[in-house]
DNA sequence: ATCTAGGTAATCAAACTTGACTACCAACAG
DNA sequence: CTGTTGGTAGTCAAGTTTGATTACCTAGAT
């Protein structure tokens, strides 16, 4: 699975109603572009596989207000709705060692509720740490080690990735359970949308336990 | 750039002539499938694909040894060697992101010299080390740290990952320079390929400098 | 009044990827 | 000597991704 559809189902569902270049700009705004596919044409194409399946219904109507071609604007349904919430949770629990699709449903992980997300994220640390005593053991022995030479590398390489990424997890759930984010049902949501015609003021730093109140 | 150029490629050019099924297997012996897009039908499409490029020179002969369907054996060019080297070394110091590509080029790193794979992986340090400068640089501060909310944890991943990234490479470079493995211009290579027949005898460990020589 | 630089919104062909499917043959059971 | 299992080798249609390109409009410069 990639993370397009995700991130599209998730910035048309924070507007309730946006047309494609509105999609294309928020995830710029997160970097998408950086460590994604989140590129116009699939984004583009996302947004119409998408409405042919329901997920979204498409308004072809909206003339332009700033200039530029008529545009598309799509909502999102109560279909996909279910399909978004879907995805968010098989995006953090799955390990398919593709790190967009999880970084994309980082993005989203406060449209769950606190409790449900801490939970989530335990299951994905079990997946790892499951995938990890897999590969070990069913990549090993027999004819002694060192039979496979420098393919090892490759090996060996990813089982550090998921350890970082298990040690990472955990970090963050202490985090969340520390009291970080506002999530589902806590209030005042946290905005990662661009508000039509704002400037992209883009921030961030090391960031650790006791912030974002 | 995807991986499967290069495994593919780095696989014929292994066999000095090769069949799709051959290089297929291959692949699933390195356990690619598990890693990268190594699947059947991105493998012929590749082949094809590198035919026509004249990167690869397909002989339409074989009438099959062992049973089934007559094969196409394939059969690596000077410009195909020339490309495989030109997309090993990218593959090798290029920082992005895409961890298939690294893992890809694992598999083929002592078709260099050892000094030249020294250096490659010296530069890819380096290469990670820029990109998360700028990364911090450019995301943060400006209206002061926590604007961001929850969304810096996106950044927060990457670049651990980065970090994560550029120290076992480090760790890579010292087992080289220690003496594993033996690469290009050392005399007899690993060989990293199934004999026509042999069974698939995986194997690993979390493996460390003394050993494989 | 005209030109053009630049932002907005989207499309398109070409390439790539996927997963299921086909076709061929050998070996063995019945 | 017939059927059927299983490995070998590959194809195909449907879907996805990419990068270049188009079309539209505004605002300021000439």
């Amino acid at each position: 699975m990639s993370a397009i559809r995700l991130l599209v189902l998730g910035a048309v569902r924070q507007h309730g109603r946006a047309h494609g270049y509105q999609v294309r700009n928020d995830l710029e705004f997160w970097g998408a572009h950086e460590w994604s596919n989140a590129k116009p044409g699939s984004i583009y194409h996302a947004l119409k596989q998408m409405a042919k399946q329901e997920l979204l219904v498409a308004h072809e109507i909206a003339p332009s207000t700033v200039g530029g071609p008529p545009r598309t604007e799509y909502e999102i349904t109560e279909k996909g709705t279910e399909e978004f919430f879907a995805l968010l949770r098989e995006s953090l629990t799955a390990y398919d060692q593709k790190p967009d699709v999880l970084s994309a449903a980082l993005g989203f992980l406060v449209d769950l509720e606190r409790s449900e997300a801490v939970r989530l994220l335990e299951e994905r640390v079990r997946v790892i740490e499951q995938w990890r005593t897999a590969v070990t053991e069913s990549y090993t022995p027999e004819e002694g080690p060192g039979q496979l030479g420098h393919i090892g590398e490759i090996m060996n390489f990813w089982v550090t990735s998921a350890d970082t990424g298990a040690r990472w997890t955990r970090g963050l759930i202490e985090r969340i359970r520390g009291g970080a984010y506002t999530f589902a049902g806590e209030g005042e949501p946290f905005v990662g949308v661009l508000a039509e015609g704002a400037e992209n003021p883009y921030a961030t730093q090391e960031r650790h336990p006791g912030d974002a109140r």
